[in-house]
RNA sequence: CGGGAUGUAGCUCAGUUGGGUUGAGAGUUGCCGCUUUGGAAGCGGAAGGUCGUAGGUUCAAAUCCUACCAUCCCGACCA
């Protein structure tokens, strides 16, 4: 291609609405425009990035057994009402784009595709000859994000590579599992990317395991923890290690104490002298199920320990049929005017107890035993103790009354041990591994770019999915789901690679492999060469830019850089020896070529780049 | 949805505190001309703005008031 007809427009400042590097590098270089909030175009070059892209996740795709297909995006409500995910996506904090058509039908853009395979799989697969199945599609994905951000990071269209799998039995789904996990480690090693594959929440999809991978790059949005011996990494959400050790408590006797101006944990300790592992903290949540009930969650936990909260978020899913309900669609530590709605009296924050007594909570207005109108507040805490906290003795704790602290205090004793107990302590860095206590958790950052599931039957029950097995029996088709950003990735390659300049592409998906770059387009010598050479190396398979606009040598040379072609070919000084120079855009390094060896070495060093 | 901020030329921003013919302005991009030709060079010229939108206050509003809209940042969601 040719400069002039493509359509390249450059920014010399940083624009406004961005804020971290491959943000701004890709508005600058003009690889992106944003249409709306969390909606971009992606023009010529990044289409072919994104291009680029996909052809490596369809051959890894492709050579893993799976085949491509493509599914509606506008999908019926019905559909997501018979897998009871239509009000969750599409109410409160629900992501699904609905609207109405003509006809009065309520329909969706996709979020996800798990409907539709599955209502196909239903249709289509009908004996265990057919199986496994394992079909995806690259495609824009509709998702109305809370908060749309970083450009095409977290954007409300994207592009994605979803996949689903269907086999007879759990073995076979894992297989099918471990299959797309190494073509995962493929499309990303092949990407050019620095990456971790991380145990992960399973979140709104649902299943049992799953791994994430992640980018490793500062401006990434989670957490990841892991250990140098690289035999554990997990999402912060997911990651489980070992505690500290508690301290012995230095209290013996059961008493309550004046603790004034003690509403941490921290100055709670300092004044009384103890340490926080022989605390029992006691944090308050409120809790929204999907039919509107509100239940306040009172969390015990050891003093010095976090309460996780998307484990907690999972506790509470399983108790969601305690409350009639199916899901939680929102848990928050409740502010000040969120207490106000329910609170009977105020709270003693910073003093509370195990057995914060339940008339803290207004009782409902027409004072049914039980609360069944939607929005209604269930009149007593949810009570949870983390494990951390069970086997504490003599330990501090609140006492209800603000300036007051028990101590010395034991389950059965002052206080009765929470019926439930569940682990919703957040690991962290520091931590003691679990498969090995002498390795420590680490951090890292990350940006999550595939996340592999293991569903299980969950969408093939609900939709009815089944196949005849052997025997002549129905059983449900064990599914598996795969997913990549595929616009995501391309974004985070640049995070992963830039400098000041400009983007520093990977070579494999670097929209052009070279530039032929023109200083002085007076000049009929160099005009002719670079022409020729643009001609040779197209010709050769090297995708190649020509830039011969009429400008200053120093504004081409800066476009170069600011896009990121990997290599850079200068029809310069050098010519009258019949010289050109070639610059790796990485490493900076130039050598002067002559003008016959400059395909054969750039199909060489392209090669090279490209595998491994 | 809660909290914070912003909206003035294609882009980055001044001007708003204290309303006023001292001009709606600077840099940059794009356009024309000259000059220049190895890192966004120089000189000159012309062009480009419903000051986010709609009301209101006032003799007078980019500036004060109200409402709305949009965008960005911090939390919950996710590829």
């Amino acid at each position: 291609m040719r400069l002039p007809p493509m359509l390249l427009v450059t920014l010399r400042e940083d624009p406004a609405e961005a804020e971290i590097p491959s943000h701004k590098l890709l508005l600058r270089a003009g690889y992106i425009r944003r249409i709306a909030s969390g909606v971009y175009a992606y023009l010529p070059l990044m289409w072919r990035v994104l291009q680029k892209v996909s052809q490596i996740v369809r051959e890894e795709m492709n050579a893993a057994g799976a085949q491509e297909c493509l599914l509606p995006q506008l999908q019926p409500a019905e559909l997501w009402q018979e897998s009871g995910r239509w009000e969750t996506y599409t109410k409160a904090e629900g992501i699904m784009f609905a609207l109405i058509d003509r006809q009065q039908r309520e329909m969706g853009l996709g979020p996800t595709h798990e409907e539709v395979i599955t209502a196909i799989a239903r249709d289509m697969i009908r004996s265990y000859r057919q199986l496994p199945v394992n079909l995806y599609q690259i495609q824009t994905k509709f998702r109305d994000e809370i908060r749309p951000r970083f450009g095409l990071m977290r954007g409300r269209e994207f592009i994605m590579k979803d996949a689903y799998s269907f086999d007879a039995d759990e073995a076979g789904m894992k297989l099918t599992y471990q299959k797309m996990n190494q073509a995962y480690h493929n499309i990303l090693r092949r990407s050019g990317l620095k990456f971790r594959a991380v145990d992960a929440d399973s979140g709104a999809i649902g299943g049992s395991g799953s791994q994430e991978f992640m980018v490793l790059a500062e401006a990434g949005e989670d957490e990841i923890l892991y250990t140098a011996d690289g035999k554990y990494a997990a999402n912060v959400e997911k990651a489980v290690s070992l505690p500290a050790d508690a301290v012995p408590s230095p209290f013996t006797t059961a008493e309550k104490r004046e603790t004034p101006g003690t509403d941490t944990i921290e100055k709670m300790c300092k004044f009384l002298q103890c340490s926080p592992t022989c605390v029992v903290k006691n944090v308050l949540y409120q809790a929204v199920y999907d039919n509107g009930m509100m239940v306040l969650v009172l969390v015990s936990i050891r003093g010095d320990q976090d309460v996780n909260e998307v484990k907690l978020q999972n506790e509470l899913v399983k108790l969601a049929a305690d409350y009639r309900a199916t899901t939680v669609i929102a848990l928050t530590v409740p502010d000040a005017a969120a207490q106000e709605k329910w609170a009977a009296k105020p709270l003693p924050l910073g003093y509370m107890a195990p057995d914060l007594a339940d008339s803290y909570i207004k009782p409902p207005k027409p004072a049914p035993v039980e609360v069944k109108a939607a929005g209604g507040v269930v009149p007593k805490f949810l009570r949870l103790v983390d494990q951390t906290a069970v086997a504490l003795q003599n330990f501090a704790t609140g006492s209800d009354e603000a300036g007051y602290h028990v101590v010395g205090a034991n389950w059965g004793q002052e206080f009765k041990l929470p019926d439930r107990v569940v682990d919703v302590r957040k690991a962290t860095v520091g931590d003691r591994a679990l498969h090995d206590a002498s390795q420590t958790l680490q951090t890292a950052r990350g940006i999550e770019i595939g996340h592999i599931f293991q569903l299980g039957t969950k969408y093939s029950q609900a939709l009815g999915a089944t196949y005849t097995n052997e025997q002549g029996e129905d059983r449900p088709l064990v599914m598996g789901c795969y997913g990549v950003g595929v616009s995501r990735l391309a974004q985070s390659a640049v995070e992963q690679a830039h400098d000041k300049d400009g983007i520093i592409w990977p070579v494999s998906i670097a929209p052009y492999h070279a530039i032929v770059v023109v200083p002085n387009v007076a000049d009929a010598e160099q005009m002719q060469a670079a022409a020729q050479l643009y001609t040779e190396l197209n010709q050769a398979g090297v995708e190649t830019l020509l830039d011969d606009r009429n400008e200053r040598a120093g504004v081409k040379f800066k476009d170069a850089d600011l896009i990121g072609i990997p290599y850079r070919i200068v029809t310069g000084k050098s010519l009258k020896d019949g010289k050109v120079e070639v610059v790796n855009r990485a490493t900076r390094e130039m050598q002067e070529l002559p003008l016959v060896y400059v395909v054969p070495t750039l199909q060489e060093w392209i090669a090279a780049a490209i595998a491994v």
